[in-house]
DNA sequence: TATTGTTATACTCTATAACTATA
DNA sequence: TATAGTTATAGAGTATAACAATA
C-alpha cells in the first residue's frame, strides 16, 4: 500500500536520506580511484576478498548480467588483484578469489571507508543501538536482500 | 583524525548504513528505468525541475566533469524533457530547464519513490525527529556539500 | 587572457544475444 | 536439454584534451 506521509518532518528525513546515499557512494568511488579502482571494481574485489565466489554468483549479488563479470574479473585478474580457479565438483564453473596482494587492498580499502565510522562515533551506545534497530527496521520493510 | 571504532555495534551499524545505500541506490535506478530514464538522466531531471540551471553548475552538483552534461542534456532534451535556454547576461552560459512534460515525469518519478518514506511512516515523531538530527550530524561531519 | 559549452577520444559498465563446454 | 562462462555488440557515463564563442 503507498504510505501517504507528506509533513515537512518526514519529507525532511527522505531528503536527508537521499544525501547520505550521495555522500557515501561519492566517497566511495574516490576511496576506489585512490587505489585505481572504479567502484564496481572495488565492490567485487570486497566480495571475493570475504570469500571466493563463482562468476555467476558475482552477479547475482550486483543484481547485473553475468556476462558483465567477464570483463571486471578480467580487469581485476589483469592487476593480480583475482584470480578464477577451477570448481573441483563442475568443471563448467569458475570460482573467482581474491590473491594475497587483492586481500590487502580490500583491507586497506575497506579502512579508508571512513565517512559512516567516523560520525558514529560521536554517538552514545545508546544512540548506536537506536540507529541500528532504525535501519533494520527500514531494511526489513522491503524486497528481500541477496545474500 | 582516524576514528578507532571497531566495536561490533559499530561495525554493524557501518553494514547496515551500506545496505541502506545499495538499496536505496537500486531502487532509485529502478524507478528511473520505469520512466526509461538512468539514473544519472533522473537526476539531472529532478535537478531541472527544481531549478534552472547552467550546464557547468550542473556538472558540479554532480561532481563530474561539464563535458559529460552536455550528452546528458542533448538526451534528455531529444525526448522534449528539458530544454537549453540563453543565459540573458552572458551570452556564453546555456540554461537547461525542465519543459512541462518533464515536469510531469520528474513529479511522477519522486512520488515513486517509496523506500524511505514507507518504513518512516512505521516511525513515530518523536523517532523521526532522532533520525533526523541523526543524519544532520553525519552530514555535518564531513566535506562540504555542493548546494 | 580566462571562461562556457562543445567536440573528439578512450575506457568502463551495462544489457542483449549468440556461442562453447560442460552437465 | 539445460546451465556456466564467454564473446560480440551497442548504448550510456566518465575523464582528458582541444576547440570556438564570448567575457
Amino acid at each position: 500500500m503507498a504510505t501517504e506521509r507528506t509533513d515537512p518532518l518526514t519529507v525532511e528525513v527522505v531528503e536527508l536520506i537521499g544525501d547520505v546515499v550521495a555522500r557515501y557512494y561519492t566517497e566511495y568511488e574516490q576511496a576506489a580511484a585512490k587505489h585505481s579502482l572504479t567502484g564496481v571494481q572495488a565492490r567485487v574485489l570486497g566480495l571475493l576478498a570475504t570469500e571466493p565466489t563463482p562468476m555467476r554468483r558475482i552477479a547475482q549479488k550486483l543484481r547485473c548480467e553475468p556476462s558483465n563479470i567477464t570483463g571486471i574479473v578480467d580487469r581485476l585478474e589483469a592487476r593480480g588483484l583475482v584470480e578464477r580457479r577451477p570448481d573441483p565438483y563442475d568443471r563448467r564453473v569458475k570460482i573467482a578469489a581474491a590473491t594475497e596482494e587483492g586481500m590487502g587492498t580490500a583491507r586497506r580499502l575497506r579502512e579508508s571507508l571512513d565517512f559512516a565510522r567516523e560520525p558514529l562515533a560521536q554517538l552514545t551506545d545508546e544512540e548506536r543501538r537506536g540507529l541500528r534497530d532504525l535501519l533494520r527496521r527500514m531494511l526489513g520493510a522491503g524486497a528481500p536482500a541477496v545474500p
